[in-house]
DNA sequence: TCACGTAGTGTCAGTGACTGACAATAAGTT
DNA sequence: AACTTATTGTCAGTCACTGACACTACGTGA
């Protein structure tokens, strides 16, 4: 096998992320990313599909988790209980990636673009979500209004856990369930 | 009062409808689309913010509505109650908008970049829900929560209503309210 | 140790989305 | 008819992104 290639990925991305914290993501071009990863522009383009992709490695593996343990679930747990399992599963992966997630975030927070961007990665995880669902035997259209409920849930108990750490990831879901239960009578 | 320019933006989401229909939309050019509108390429992007935008016009009027239904719902209804009801108070809009709405649809269906753009609008819709839910009283927390929950019904639901007209669109709402209390346990 | 294959990279030329600045024009107003 | 103003045209320029081709580093097998 010839070279790898990851390190200057994983340069590129990290590159990317302190430009776009110091200058913004408007002001930051793809030339400069990749001077300052030591490549050139075009190789940028090789590893991300876009300027926003970069910011956003790793999401597919995040997918990938959920899914699983959604299909790992135990038989009998019912859709929702099902999606709730898997969310609870990836706790330690969320807490273990945070201190990169939340200067992310902050970079997110300014701009429209790669909050479009978190939009479309999002749907393709409320996606992933159906199709594990319907593995375990849920109708279609069910799946993928219980995985579009599921998200909602999902980022609901996130954030609230990024604002309030004291409580954990779990606790906040159950809260949000309670919550959700509450709305619709 | 000068020349209005109504005439040339409505040539110009015409002439794009018709281009990304025709070819696509990458292989659409804004010259092109404003070549076909009689204007100039400049012209095109004075009246929308980018290639996409031109496809979405009519979004925040069907926006305010909404939030303005939302708003005007009796003062002793629950959060998701309002949002039903504002939801069918915007039944005969979506009607009549229906012949220009599937073409659009299926143009989108064909574009990641199209689609990516419709979460965007989708997630503007949220917020202004969330908003007229605030106004009415919900806490701000609850308010963005139920707006996220509505908004999945309501896709839910326009889609199941788009593939089967036989049902209006109030019906649909009231069975994909059903399902969600189903999943909800 | 030396060809050899291959994944990754550099180079270069090109397309197309989008912007800023300034001049020109079509209406309506006085 | 002069004047005001929203809209448009013109033009030059930046930058994201792509295709084609050459090159290079690295691992493999002889």
């Amino acid at each position: 096998m010839p070279r790898s290639g990851k390190e200057a990925r994983r340069r590129l991305q990290q590159a990317t992320l302190e430009l776009f914290q110091q200058q913004g993501y408007d002001a930051t071009t793809t030339a400069e990313i990749a001077e300052r990863a030591g490549v050139t522009e075009r190789t940028f383009f090789r590893h991300f599909a876009d300027k926003r992709e970069a910011l956003f490695d790793g999401e597919e593996a995040f997918r990938d988790s959920l899914a699983e343990a959604v299909v790992a679930a135990p038989q009998d747990m019912l859709p929702m209980e099902a999606l709730f399992h898997a969310f609870r599963s990836v706790e330690p992966l969320l807490q273990r990636n945070r201190p990169f997630t939340e200067p992310r975030q902050k970079v997110i927070a300014k701009n429209p673009a790669l909050q479009e961007r978190v939009l479309s990665k999002t749907a393709k995880l409320t996606v992933g979500l159906s199709d594990a669902l319907r593995q375990r035997g849920v109708e279609e259209s069910m799946a993928g209004f219980a995985a579009q409920i599921g998200m909602a849930i999902l980022a609901h108990a996130t954030s609230a856990w990024l604002a309030d750490p004291t409580m954990d990831l779990s606790a906040h879901l159950a809260k949000s369930h309670t919550e959700l239960r509450q709305l619709s009578i």
